[in-house]
DNA sequence: TATAAAACTGAATAGTTAGTCATAAGGTAC
DNA sequence: GTACCTTATGACTAACTATTCAGTTTTATA
């Protein structure tokens, strides 16, 4: 699918991939504003003018990073199959999650450290994108529950609120992995979750 | 218990206050980088050199902050007696969390954003001093988890997992109700998280 | 009220950084 | 090989911001 381009604009798209992943390094770590162009630059092995030529500003460059990302997560969720048992479809749902922050943590910290900034009331279209598709994916969670209660599976709970407790355990195991040095993998964690979730933690 | 403080010493101590007070709004808006050392103090109502015989640099500032709500975070925790049944306790914690963070929604946003920032390896003292206090936080609830298991009224699971998915389940609905507009009351939503955590989603 | 100490002010300083642009290098097509 | 076009470079600019400090105002005391 990458075929039927130039060469040229195959390099140019590696570049760009380089860049959005120098970025997302930086931006993991500093976060957006402490974070510089030049910094950014320099692990990308570019000028800082090349990084120009490939984005508008520092803010293009975080915003299409943190927009990729979300699509990736997205299309994981749609291609764990809504046609299994619902019950089914939330464990795989959870395993997934946890895979994709193992193998994305930079994403992780990104969208947790500045998520803040993402509220309503800015101007900025790719930001308000980025809200919408934050909500869109929040959603489709509760969709997963409402269909998981209906067929009698779930406790018949307000969905976002299953939904809202399902992303907090996630994240919350998500951040304390990040926290304690990565060094476990974070997947396995899939039982446990999967277990807290749905059963409790009542004896 | 502010007495035999002279009038001086207490106006100084006032202004202390409001000068963190300024800081919180400003740095649960912007992020720590973001965050300008003038709008803090027109906020606060003092000229920039004023804000530097209170506190050595922004930093400071900062720190002096999260470490005040930490302590009063963890003082609020010791006060929900721990005398009583585990089980109760733990009520009385997740209701305690959400009348905390809804009291105090800012310094919320500051440390979610922010908590990347503390990692090991910081050779700063008060940094290092807050991740400490973190932890300690952390192992605090892992101890309520681990009576309720000796009582046989939790699942014998790991505290500590049990502890991060109860921290994780309120952080998400705190965050989720500030993202909405922090309209509702969050403590009214201790029922739901009790049940969520102690009963699981399962029909 | 006079005096000294404490606290406050805001302009100046020193440093940083996002973004630009004239120039250079590299690639493409004939 | 040459003319042209695309991309890369990095010094430069303009703007911003943390911190300082000399001078001013306020407060406490006697």
């Amino acid at each position: 699918m990458t075929k039927n381009l130039t060469r040229r604009e195959k390099v140019k798209l590696a570049n760009r991939e380089a860049i959005l992943s120098a970025a997302e390094e930086i931006f993991a770590e500093k976060g957006f504003y402490a974070a510089t162009v030049d910094e950014i630059a320099e692990r990308a092995e570019f000028s800082k003018g090349a990084l120009y030529t490939y984005f508008k500003n520092k803010e293009d460059i975080f915003l299409s990073l943190v927009l990729d990302k979300v699509d990736k997560q997205k299309e994981m969720n749609q291609g764990l199959g809504a046609s299994l048992a619902p019950m089914e479809c939330i464990k795989r749902l959870i395993r997934a999650h946890l895979k994709f922050f193992e193998e994305n943590k930079e994403y992780f910290q990104i969208i947790t450290s500045e998520r803040n900034r993402f509220k309503p009331g800015t101007k900025n279209k790719l930001r308000r994108e980025l809200m919408k598709r934050f909500q869109s994916y929040l959603k489709d969670v509760e969709g997963l529950m409402k269909a998981a209660i209906d067929k009698g599976d779930l406790k018949n709970l307000t969905p976002n609120y299953l939904a809202i407790a399902l992303i907090g355990i996630i994240n919350s195991f998500t951040a304390q992995w990040i926290f304690t040095g990565s060094e476990s993998s974070l997947q396995e964690m899939s039982e446990v979750v999967t277990k807290l979730f749905l059963e409790g933690a009542k004896a």
